[in-house]
DNA sequence: AAGTCGTACTAAATCGTTTTAGCTGTGCTA
DNA sequence: TAGCACAGCTAAAACGATTTAGTACGACTT
């Protein structure tokens, strides 16, 4: 039996709710701090500890509430279980679903993620990172944001084509994906196909562009720059597709299909091209890309090119646990690609002439 | 003069860039913590040192990129300037646009927010708020999630209906929602007015029920429960609308407009009526609610109730960061209402017959 | 009867800051 | 010439955990 001595005078030294230390239940037990500790944790020099004290630990521990200050445990034993993502905005549909994805690959590894918005602002670009760092994080999540601080810890660049040492990036297939589209709208009879170009500030932007070009040149009905369009303001919404393709309707220049840059700028374009009389996709077929959420359900559905924006999340997740878990041994992949799938729906025909 | 002698024979200890703590910077410029902690700071104390020390210091910790380690510094100074954001999960458009409000309430603020998503699963509902406290948030700020733990710190819980001490609700005047949702299918005609009801885990499914129930009442058109159908799965998208109006319309219950429990349920519901040959707005009115991105450039561009979701975030935000710096002196809000407007677009008509 | 082993613990260092309480030397007053 | 203020620092405690290195005691060997 156990031969406690009652140290101190004081019979129960009544704990606060909410905020029991170690200490303070080490000192309603009568044992150390030490003690408590290893049993909390089931550390291997538990095992000298006689069940009952085990007992008698865990039920106070369960009584008072007791919950390890993470603070703490984090600073000594130098590891936090979180790492930071930074996301250029959360309502574009795009970060969202990506996040999405990297908390599901998170959680089950028992790490938690601060989450910043940097609104393609210079400033914050350079003082999120730190912001994050300071807080100890493990490691950063970039979404479709360009990285402008020194990688001094893993990094993992959803959607990132800057070949930069440290930082692995997640990107899609462009090849492929233009392959898809060019191809889906050459094999509708398309050949004058206008293009949505995306903001300066998207990662995307160059290589889509580059892509789709090399693809419709290779099928001989090369890109025009006539009815190129780049979108303008700085964040994704509709309205942006929308004054897209007004200023290239204003232009007068013939096409009979649209590649827009994303799903949204797709939505936006197709209300402008209704509001001149245009039916889509009976005289001009419209593509998007992404798939979001919106897209299945719009009216017309969108024929767009998907990202399998969840997995890429998931994937950026997994990445960067398993270079947490094995140590920065070198081998840091530059780049891991993911395939993009076409999924046809309403809003693309074939010409009609 | 600086009279300082080289105390170690050490001339250069060569500090390991990326991660110096202040008493590597302190032994590298001979000086104590202490010291450099005051300037750093810029504490009251610093006032006694000389310009020349302070310069030497900042030249330092730009030069050895030295940023503190906020799990220390949180820790002497208990305050974490983190608080815990706990969502249903982030790609619904809903939760995203209040946690835009979110954070730009509290980048102004200086303080960071960790965020879970509970999927409406009972498991994380208790777990995750546990996981947030453990970090030390200071505050947890919920978004249309029941409160399944003891608030034991300040809440804020963004559609929240529950009273419970300590949780201030920030909500949307619900009954003037009804009013100017029935008032407006009334104005236009309409009599047969059927509603989709939210899934039982929306926070706001009863009183957006009850309330549009009782406004239909009071201009003498009560809410036939024949033509009443609720949402069903697990997550918020148009498929569920979809199916809901599906059903109705297999019932060959007669209705002329359909009161839609969100934006994307009404854009599921658009699609079903379509599909079976009647057209929005002429056969059909459909209103929305929310005002998602979606909703204005859907087509037809949703008619619908807007919810201020940025600023309900803002103003959650705001609050709970006003409690924290005012401490708990018991005057908690136990709820803050926010006023809806409804935007008239082309889902709604007047009734043709 | 001394040495060894295992049980059941505890003391103290540590993580990286901030903060309280000093300490030392110089210049000036009384 | 002792006393005192002030400038310019430093030592050590503290925050709340984990972890290393013991200690005290009984039982068992040799």
């Amino acid at each position: 039996m156990a031969n406690r001595s009652t140290k101190k005078e004081d019979g129960a030294p009544t704990l606060k709710k909410g905020s029991v230390s170690l200490k303070d239940l080490a000192a309603h037990l009568d044992l150390s701090p030490t003690t408590l500790s290893w049993v909390l944790n089931d550390a291997p020099a538990a095992s000298s500890i006689p069940q009952e004290t085990k007992d008698r630990i865990h039920a106070a521990a369960a009584e008072f509430n007791y919950r390890p200050n993470y603070l703490a445990r984090s600073l000594r034993v130098q590891k936090t279980n979180t790492i930071g993502v930074i996301v250029p905005e959360l309502s574009d549909g795009y970060s969202a679903m990506v996040l999405n994805g990297v908390e599901s690959a998170l959680s089950t590894a028992e790490y938690l993620y601060l989450t910043g918005s940097h609104l393609h602002k210079e400033d914050l670009l350079q003082e999120l990172p730190q912001l994050l760092i300071e807080r100890q994080v493990e490691g950063i999540i970039a979404v479709d944001t360009p990285i402008r601080f020194e990688p001094s810890l893993p990094v993992v660049n959803v959607s990132g084509h800057d070949k930069i040492d440290g930082v692995t990036n997640v990107v899609l297939n462009h090849q492929h994906a233009a392959e898809l589209g060019i191809g889906h709208l050459y094999n509708l009879g398309h050949r004058r196909i206008a293009v949505i170009k995306g903001q300066e500030f998207s990662s995307d932007t160059k290589v889509r562009f580059e892509t789709i070009r090399a693809a419709a040149a290779k099928r001989g009905v090369p890109i025009d720059s006539k009815i190129t369009v780049q979108l303008q303001g700085d964040s994704p919404s509709p309205e942006v597709g929308y004054s897209a393709i007004k200023s290239l309707l204003a232009s007068g220049e013939e096409f009979t299909a649209v590649f827009a840059f994303n799903d949204v700028s797709a939505i936006g374009a197709i209300r402008a091209l209704t509001e001149m009389g245009l039916r889509v996709p009976e005289d001009v077929s419209v593509l998007g890309f992404d798939d979001v959420y919106a897209a299945a359900f719009h009216n017309p559905a969108l024929t767009t090119i998907r990202q399998p924006l969840f997995e890429m999340g998931s994937i950026a997740a997994k990445s960067l646990l398993e270079r947490l878990a094995n140590g920065a041994d070198g081998n840091v992949p530059k780049e891991v690609s993911v395939e993009p799938t076409i999924i046809v729906r309403q809003s693309t025909a074939r010409i009609s002439r």
